[in-house]
Order: structure tokens, then C-alpha cells, then sequence
RNA sequence: GACCGCUUAGCUCAGCUGGUAGAGCAACUGACUUUUAAUCAGUAGGCCAAGGGUUCAAAUCCCUUAGCGGUCACCA
């Protein structure tokens, strides 16, 4: 009885109380029976979950003649190896290793799998007399030997760094991850029907751009060798898709992909994330808001079979027409200040000094509005709300309002107080774009890392022509996070970005 | 970037006002055999994030560093 130390210090012998040690040593032991541990090819017959539709009306204790080929990992081992659970993509299924429909050989390999492994099993179907759904296995075959220990099966991986960095056992052991990320999946195939369905092209442009441009915000610098020349990893592909419309590729033209900010890392916000923009000819802004309203609203109901979510405690209700109400009104509902009424940006510092939002000096009129806004209504905006006509210091691109000369053609969708969406008519008379950019470039000079460059291209792109149009933008991991009850962006990021271990 | 918090076995977590480390799962040995987190008996597994200090004595108190999380700031 006395057990065999495994503690000793004999270098050959490996202590197989280790998961790790055991893997492989079980590995060598395939190895030695001639058996290849990563086969090139297993034919399946079915995946999980078409075994479970095909069988559903199968009686409990009822034994069928259906011979079916199965893959998975193994999750569970129950019984000495008599029921395995293999889980792939689709879902789970139970393997049933009797030694009434297995020979002796077959039943030994059994001792050399573990959870974590991939094989596939082939046998008939049945359901077991307690009502699982199980394939009686005639053979197993080793498809991938697993040398690391998953995660324990019922408290799952809970450490959320692990999670992240090493996503894969994240997804291995977390339905819910699974869930959020393919969820992510449909979202975006179903903008890019609605887009396609709608007569939009899709285009791709450079991430790597030479001028920063397209939004406010801090970019990333790199550098290409061969030019030896600095890029900016783009912001936003806003000026590119614009040039596009210009050159009539199409008249609507959209893309989705990556944009780059040097900014802070928050639950909201990753450095890298993805966005739609669309710009659409003889459209102005109020069209991109029944456009807005309608894509959003059919993904939701794509996704969820309603118009109507529950995100934490809030109930979201998607159904059109969404409310819009302009920046200034929406002010003065949450706060009474109207500032409208006030025409200088001393007066607005102090008119929103007295609910307790102070601005440095120099700011203007349209940046008091802005933090205002942010400060004491943007977290209220729950029910999607179009808030349309921002103001124009705050707005390089977008063409001034029609009514107001302070104000310009453009509004911002929040769902759930997060800005989810921003649109515009385009501004596209030359020569305000080229002061606009002028006064970026001022600001830039004055220490504004957001500022953007002058785009002497972008001028003559306009001089061209841009016939009056509306692009909107739409950031996609906030309406993945919307729609699949995530309260942190990373949760539906495939692998967000983390600081580098330096060990 | 600032403040607060977390880091204990492969995983999930206990560990009291300081007294020298525990459980469940996973692993290993055996028993049992139509299970559903199978069950039963046993075995092994730890520089308590890293470094420094206080103390007779530190997982526990203090300092530094790292990673992560939360809040705020900037932003989508």
C-alpha cells in the first residue's frame, strides 16, 4: 500500500500529481503506443448541436442504429471515463464508453485523456434511461493532446486579467464570453446588410496616415522605414471616405474598422476600436437620423427578436421615432440654464459656473455648451435621443446650421448615456475648410495634442466638389456592449489592449 | 495621469486584533459502475505578486515596485 513517492528527487520520474507533469506523461504514453497525439484530419458527421436537434423526440432508454462521427473537447469525465462530455462550437454532447460496445484496447486509451483534450468518438445514438442525449461509443480517436490544465469547470476563470490576456481559455471555459463575442459577430454582418441592402459600397482606407485628421483626439506615431517617413495610425477615416464621395465611387460609401487613440484606457473606451462611417450624397443630417434610427433599431431586432432591451436596470426602448431635442434645449430641460440667450464666452463660463461646471479663460462658447452637456445631461440621455445642433467651435467639419450661424448641421445619438453615434451635414464650401482647419492648427499651436493638421489635399479635394452630403459614424464595441448587457468595453473586445508583462 | 482597492496550490476561494497555510475543483492511487458538479477512501501540491523594513515572531503591520480592477480626468 505504501505509495510510491513521487517527491523524491529523481529527475526521471515525473511527479504526476502535477496536472502539467501528468499531460505529459500521458502524452509520451501515446507516443510509445505508436499513436500521434495532433492527427492531420477527423470526419465528423455532426456537430453537437445537430445531434440534439436530430434526436430531440429520441424516448429515454431508446437505442438507435444511427452510426455518428463527433468532435470536441472534453469537459467532464464521469465514471472512470464512461461518460465524457465533449463540448464543440455548437454546444455539448454526452459520450457514453461501455464496455459493452468497447474492446479492451479501446476502453486503456480512455485512461489517457484528459479534460482539455480533443477527441472524437464514433458510436450510435441513444438516450440514456435518465434522458441524456448520448453517443455509444465504438472508438475514440486522440485528436489534440492538451498540456494545460483548464480552468476549474464549475467557478470557471473568474481573474479578470487571465481573462483577458489569455482569452482563449476565457472562451474555453466562459459560455458567456462566448456568447458576447459571437454576438459581436452578427452585430456587424447585420450593419453590413443593412448597408450593402441600402445600395452602399464598402470601402477600405489607409490606417497608416501621413496627416492627422477626421476628429479630435491624441493619435498614434509610427514610423515606415523604406519612406522613411512618421504615420499616424488614422483617428478616423472621415477625410478618406469624404475624398471618395468627391470622386462619385459611389454615392454612399461606408467602412468598418479600426480607429486609434493615444488617450486614456476606461471600461468605455480601448486605444484601438472599431467604428462604422457612411457618408451618403444629397443627404443631410436629418436623414442620417431616420437612417440611424432604422439601422440601429433593425440590428437590435435582428439580434434580440425585439425592440426593446434591458441593459443593467435600464429598459431600452428602440422602437422610432427616437427623441431629438437640440443640445441647448436639452440644457435647459436638465438644468435651466439657456444658453442660447447668452451671446460671449465670459458670459457662458459664469453661466455655467453657477451649476457648479467651471471652465478654464479661454474657453469658448461652444466648448461651455459641450461640457455642460457632458457634465450634466449626457449620463441622463437613457432612451435613445438624437441631440442635434452642436455647436460650431466644437464642430471642424460639420457645415453650419442652416438657422444659426453659432450652431451646425450635426447630432450626436446616445443610448443609455453614452454616445453611441455623431452626424453631420458636411461641411463642404472650401474655403470655411480651409479657416476651420486654419484654426485647428492655431489651436494645435496654442498645446491642444487633439487639434487637427491642415489638409491642403482635403481643401483641393473640396474645390473639386462635394455635393452636399451626411456622414455619420458609429462606435460598434458601444452597441455590441448595449446589446449584450456588457458593462465594460472589454468584455467585447476579442483581446483588448493590455499593458506588456516585462518578465 | 491622480486617488482607492486587489494579488494565497493549475483554477475558484477561506485564512479573526501578528504565533509559521486551509477547503472545493483539477491531478495521482484505489474502490464502485448508466453518470449529470457522479460517489467513497487515500496521496501529493505553496518563497502567500516582487523587493525592503518593524517585530522574539509577518500571508497578516509599514515602505517601494509591478500587474490588474474601480472612481475621477481626457475621449468614442
Amino acid at each position: 500500500m505504501a505509495q510510491e513517492k513521487n517527491t523524491a528527487k529523481d529527475e526521471n520520474s515525473p511527479d504526476l500529481t502535477d496536472p502539467r507533469q501528468a499531460k505529459e506523461h500521458k502524452l509520451q504514453l501515446l507516443l510509445e503506443k505508436g499513436i500521434n497525439p495532433y492527427p492531420p484530419k477527423f470526419d465528423r458527421s455532426h456537430q453537437a448541436a445537430e445531434i440534439q436537434a436530430k434526436y430531440e423526440g429520441l424516448e429515454n432508454g431508446e437505442e438507435t442504429k444511427d452510426v455518428v462521427r463527433v468532435a470536441g473537447r472534453i469537459m467532464a469525465i464521469r465514471n472512470n471515463g464512461m461518460f465524457i462530455d465533449l463540448m464543440d462550437a455548437s454546444g455539448k454532447v454526452q459520450i457514453f464508453c461501455h464496455k459493452d460496445s468497447m474492446d479492451e484496447e479501446a476502453l486503456d486509451l480512455l485512461k489517457l485523456y484528459d479534460i482539455g483534450d480533443v477527441i472524437g468518438a464514433e458510436g450510435t445514438m441513444r438516450r440514456t434511461p435518465r434522458g441524456e442525449l448520448s453517443v455509444r461509443c465504438t472508438s475514440t480517436v486522440m485528436l489534440t493532446k492538451s498540456l494545460m490544465p483548464l480552468p476549474d469547470k464549475h467557478a470557471g476563470l473568474a481573474d479578470v486579467e487571465t481573462r483577458y490576456r489569455q482569452r482563449y481559455l476565457d472562451l474555453v471555459v466562459n459560455e458567456e464570453s462566448r456568447e458576447t463575442l459571437r454576438t459581436r459577430s452578427k452585430i456587424v454582418r447585420f450593419i453590413r446588410d443593412y448597408m450593402d441592402d441600402m445600395g452602399a459600397i464598402e470601402v477600405e482606407t489607409p490606417n497608416l496616415q501621413a496627416i492627422m485628421g477626421g476628429a479630435s483626439a491624441k493619435p498614434f506615431v509610427t514610423h515606415h522605414n523604406a519612406l522613411d517617413s512618421n504615420f499616424y495610425l488614422r483617428v478616423a477615416p472621415e477625410l478618406a471616405l469624404k475624398r471618395l464621395i468627391i470622386g462619385g465611387l459611389s454615392d454612399s460609401v461606408y467602412e468598418i474598422g479600426r480607429c486609434f487613440r493615444n488617450e486614456g484606457i476606461s471600461i468605455k473606451h480601448n486605444p484601438e476600436f472599431t467604428s462604422i462611417e457612411a457618408y451618403h450624397a444629397y443627404y443631410d443630417y436629418y436623414d442620417l437620423m431616420d437612417l440611424v434610427e432604422d439601422l440601429v433599431g433593425t440590428v437590435v431586432e435582428r439580434v434580440h427578436g425585439t425592440k426593446k432591451i434591458t441593459f443593467g436596470k435600464n429598459e431600452i426602448d428602440f422602437g422610432t421615432p427616437w427623441k431629438r431635442a437640440t443640445m441647448c434645449d436639452l440644457i435647459k430641460e436638465h438644468t435651466g440654464l439657456d444658453f442660447m440667450a447668452v451671446e460671449t464666452a465670459e458670459d457662458a463660463i459664469a453661466l455655467a459656473k453657477t451649476k457648479g461646471v467651471h471652465m478654464d479663460e479661454g474657453s469658448n462658447w461652444g466648448q461651455v455648451v459641450a461640457e455642460v452637456f457632458d457634465e450634466r445631461c449626457e449620463a441622463k440621455m437613457i432612451q435613445p435621443t438624437h441631440v442635434m445642433d452642436l455647436p460650431l467651435d466644437i464642430s471642424p467639419l460639420a457645415k453650419v446650421h442652416r438657422d444659426n450661424p453659432r450652431l451646425v448641421e450635426r447630432f450626436e445619438t446616445y443610448i443609455n448615456g453614452w454616445e453611441i453615434a455623431n452626424a453631420f451635414s458636411e461641411l463642404n464650401d472650401p474655403k470655411i475648410q480651409h479657416q476651420r482647419f486654419e484654426e485647428q492648427v492655431k489651436q494645435g499651436e496654442a498645446g491642444d495634442e487633439e487639434a487637427q493638421m491642415m489638409d491642403d489635399d482635403f481643401v483641393t479635394a473640396l474645390e473639386v466638389g462635394l455635393p452636399p452630403t451626411g456622414g455619420w459614424g458609429m462606435g460598434i464595441d458601444r452597441l455590441v456592449m448595449l446589446l449584450t448587457n456588457s458593462s465594460n468595453i472589454r468584455d467585447v473586445i476579442c483581446f483588448p489592449t493590455l499593458k506588456p508583462k516585462n518578465d
